[in-house]
Order: C-alpha cells, then structure tokens, then sequence
DNA sequence: TGCCGAATGTTATCGGCTAACATTTTGCTG
DNA sequence: CAGCAAAATGTTAGCCGATAACATTCGGCA
C-alpha cells in the first residue's frame, strides 16, 4: 500500500465530515466542539485534524476556481469590467452541474448561520477572487477595477447562496441570476 | 464617582490600543500575542480583554453606519439598486471628514495584510450590510436585490481601501471614487 | 503468517478567551 | 485630609481550537 490512498481514511473522513455537518445543522458552529465531532465518529480529536487542517473546512470547501476564470476571459472585453465579471460568473454557473439540493442547502444554511464562519468564507474566497482579478488584468482592465469587479462579484454571489439557503422555496439557479442581473442588467 | 468614565480608563485603553498597532504593523496580526500586546502596554492581558472584547476589534472599529444610511436615502428612487447604493456611498464619503492620513493607513494595511483580519473586517460590516439593504428595501427595492447591491458595494469600498493602504502615493478619495465608478459607471 | 507503512491514539503545549474572586486605585464626600 | 464606594486592574483556573513529538494499532500484500 504505497501509492494510491486507501479506502479506510476516505472512510473515516466521510464519517467525520457527515457528523460534523450534522451537528453544526442541529446545535449550530460555534456550539459544536471539535471533541463532540470527534467523539460522534468514533475518533479522537486528533485525528479530526489530521483529515481537515481546520474546523472550517469540515464545512468550506471550493473546487470551482478554474471554470470561473475561464468563462470570464471567453466574455467579450468591450463590456466594462464588472459586466464582463458578471456575465462570466453566470456562464460558469450554467456550465456548473447544478448540485444536489438539499446536502448543499444545509451546508450553506450552517455557513449562512455562523457570522465567523461567513468570515472564514471570504477567506475561502480570496482564492477566486485573485484569480478573476488576474484573469480581467490579463485581459487588460486596470488593477484596482479588476480587483473592485472581482470582490463585488464575489460578494453578490455569496449573498445570493446565503438568501437561497435559508428559502426552501427558491431554485438556486433563479437566486444566482437574480444576484448577477443586479450587478448587471445587461442581456447575457 | 458614579456617573461618567474618568480619564484613567481612557488612557489605558489608548495606550493598549496604540501598542497593539504598533506590534501589528512591525510584525504582523497574527504573530503578535495578547501577552505581548499587554506586557507593551504595562497591564495584564486579562485588562486588555476588558477593554477589547477581541483580538481583532484592537484594530477594527467602524462609526459610519447612519451617515451611510442617510446618503444612500437620498439618493433617487428611478435608479437601479446597485447605481443608488454606489452613488449614496459616494456621497457619503465626500462628507465625511478626510481621515488624517498616516495614523489610519497603517491600520488599514494590517488588516489588508491578514487574510483573518480581512475576513473578521467583513463580519464587522455585516452591520453596515444590513443597514444598507434595509434602507433600499425601505425605499422599494426587493430582497435579495437589496442585499446583492448592499454587499457588492462594500466588497468594492473594502477592496479599495487595501489597495490605497498598499500604495503610498494614491490620495484615498481617489481610489474610493474609481471603485465606485467601477460599480456605476454614471456620473453623480 | 509476518512485515511495512498507513492510520490513529497519547500527551504536552500554545494562544485566544471567559469566569470568579481578590486587590489596588481613584476621586468624591464629609 | 481621611475614609469610603465604586471603578480599574490583577490572579488563578479553565475551555476550546490547534500543533508537535512520539507511541501504537491496523490493514493488506509478499
């Protein structure tokens, strides 16, 4: 067993991650103790950390960055840059395989919930956003516009999810475009 | 004494604070301890607790809300959430009073300088937010709109805040302004 | 089966933060 | 100026998240 990772961790971080989200959904973040998550999963708290660097990212995670850059830089550079932000977020958005309803709506609910964890979101976040920034600069937008595009973009976004996560009710493409056509009325 | 704060509290509290800046700006947010921080100031650092509930609010404070609000109301109804939101903050930043320069740039550079910082500044505006997005609501637009625009305009004035705190050269009312011309690009 | 390395457990420690209680300082009042 | 109550600070103890060093168990393949 040298190479490839086994399926014994993946299993025990499965079990980890379901605990945790289970319990940050029913006692809150904050409330929960990385022992409780621990002692839920049959593990020591050590080993908590061993599969997830922080408490956060039992909950944060984000793989999205490359899609995003991408439909950015196929927009049209005429559009100023916040346009052109918007527009792009929107294409990578249809491009996105809409997720599985209800696991993600609890993960953000939670999320939505904490304010530390919002904080840590944008943390998450900084990530995305220089690499938007980077993608308008390259595509000639000046810096502090491409930057003031990106984290606008960014911000809409999140308020978008964080809305839709606690209306049942709503669709999540709906509230997504929603969010973009404020920062944007153009047509796509 | 029983009414109103004597001096003593005032001073200790000022020199704690200025300290802490001190620290923070010489060697970064997170590698200052509260115990260094206290042992600067000549106090215990259960004293500095009492006089900042928190690590982070040594540096971040924030008094601006009502004149926000305020400018954001006036501005008129006809236009778009995002347009009304850019132009009201404008506004209200033209008449607040210049900060004197140095004293608050060196703050804003720590907190653009820790990813946790810049995070926790966030969950402070989540006030100013809520604020805004009731004002606009208030004055007729719908939720989630209210919202977008509220959190995409703070996101770009935060943005341009950490680049002025980076660049020496740039006077801050100007790279407020791009940043909000970035938003909405109309004139006021 | 026996072995090697991966997965987990132990123990100790640090930094931010809180609570309960003791002590000093402050500045008014007589 | 003496004395007193309240305010300000100190002391001690502890919780929680996080990290490090070291020991132990487990899992699967030769």
């Amino acid at each position: 067993m040298t190479v490839a990772q086994p399926p014994k961790r993946a299993r025990t971080r499965a079990r980890i991650a379901a605990q945790a989200l289970d319990l940050f959904d029913r006692q809150g973040y904050e409330e929960t103790t990385v022992a409780q998550i621990a002692s839920a999963a049959g593990v020591t708290e050590m080993t908590v950390f061993r599969h997830f660097p922080t408490k956060e990212r039992l909950v944060l995670d984000d793989p999205y960055d490359p899609v995003i850059a991408a439909a950015i830089s196929a927009q049209p550079r005429a559009l100023a840059p916040l346009a052109r932000t918007a527009r792009g977020l929107r294409r990578a958005w249809q491009d996105l395989p809409e997720p599985d309803g209800e696991q993600v709506r609890r993960r953000v609910r939670v999320v939505a919930r904490s304010q530390s964890l919002r904080a840590s979101a944008w943390r998450n976040n900084a990530d995305t956003e220089q690499i938007i920034a980077e993608q308008l600069r390259g595509d000639g937008v000046g810096a502090l516009p491409a930057r003031v595009a990106a984290s606008a973009a960014l911000a809409a976004l999140m308020t978008a999810l964080y809305e839709w996560a606690e209306h049942d009710d709503i669709p999540l493409s709906d509230v997504v475009l929603a969010a973009l056509t404020t920062l944007d009325s153009g047509d796509a």
